[in-house]
DNA sequence: CCATGGTTGTAGCGATCGCTACATAGCACC
DNA sequence: GGTGCTATGTAGCGATCGCTACAACCATGG
């Protein structure tokens, strides 16, 4: 067992360097091999399918998001929402986090036709968005969870526009949502 | 050219239902012709190649959307922030909107690793979006264009907070961004 | 009448998809 | 020294992908 185990950590490790390079779409059995320095065969051997190389896959990238957000902002460090989205912003459109972004959104049009993984992975992923922002917004607390909310709808707004060819509107978007938190 | 052209017209059409009904993943040229009624050698009789096919299917559904938004609020009504943004956003969130955004989400994942006609088209939509909220935001000159990016945005984040299966994210974020608009 | 050009069906190409059957090599344990 | 279990390669299954070659249909105009 221990082989396989070794391996089939390596793989998922190799996997995730290849889906944020690459993206989802085009994640087939065989490239994903290829990029896990493996065969297909092999993968299918680690895996129970490929339903199951994709979990696996797509947690570590989630995991990595999260390791990355934990190292832009310190645990239990809270911001007021307009310097907080301002700092989150400018994570989330840095170069070293839009692969992280282009999968996201991938996932998030998955799921948003029901399929799995994506559904599952989505949920996590977003959970873990929203407690990540809420350990760090301060704020009062009857308005707390829905400026939690907002923000993060902001972002993922703002990400989104960036994606479509208009990160012109992103900023605009950001520069607005900050000013009108003064 | 009469009938290659009126029943290139009729498929564009059924092919819009189709990708609204089934997404755009799995919209290979023989589902496609399937939903037109005719046989993949037909579709391809009619359009050039696969990406021509795509590229008429979404210009037909985006047409689609920028006339139900036309018919949702009459042209040059201006309406303040907080409201357009309510009226806006349960449009998007309705049933009979939500297969379109659930394509536009397709759309964008598809353009943010810059495939074609994905990105196109992505732009094209993104601008109508952009341009009908410049029509109907009632605000000051000075931060018009930001008020109008941030409210795009704000909706387009709850949607996606919506299809990652968190709607309560998503209502909680246009509550409070109704709220902040006083 | 028949030649021509727009229209359509049949059939299939080579590539890729997820997945599996089968054989084999190596190592551990009785 | 068998015996069995883990690990891996080879080969291929049937399905689907985008796309094309070829032949035929049918209407129209000479």
């Amino acid at each position: 067992m221990t082989v396989r185990t070794e391996r089939r950590e390596a793989a998922i490790e190799r996997m995730a360097d290849h889906v944020l390079a690459h993206g989802l779409a085009g994640a087939s059995l065989r490239p994903l091999a290829a990029a896990a320095g493996a065969s297909d065969r092999m993968l299918l051997y680690y895996f129970a399918d490929k339903d199951d190389v994709l979990s696996a896959t797509l947690g570590r990238v989630a995991a990595r998001l999260t390791a990355m957000l934990d190292a832009a902002l310190a645990p239990g460090l809270r911001l007021p929402g307009g310097p907080l989205l301002q700092a989150v912003w400018s994570e989330m459109s840095s170069p070293s986090l839009a692969p992280y972004m282009r999968v996201w959104l991938e996932v998030v049009a998955g799921a948003a036709h029901g399929q799995q993984p994506h559904r599952t992975i989505a949920a996590g992923i977003l959970g873990g968005f929203a407690d990540w922002i809420g350990e760090h917004l301060d704020a009062p607390e009857p308005e707390r969870a829905g400026q939690g909310a907002l923000l993060l709808a902001t972002v993922d707004g703002a990400l989104l526009l960036d994606a479509a060819g208009r990160r012109d509107l992103a900023e605009a978007a950001i520069a607005a949502s900050v000013s009108a938190r003064l």
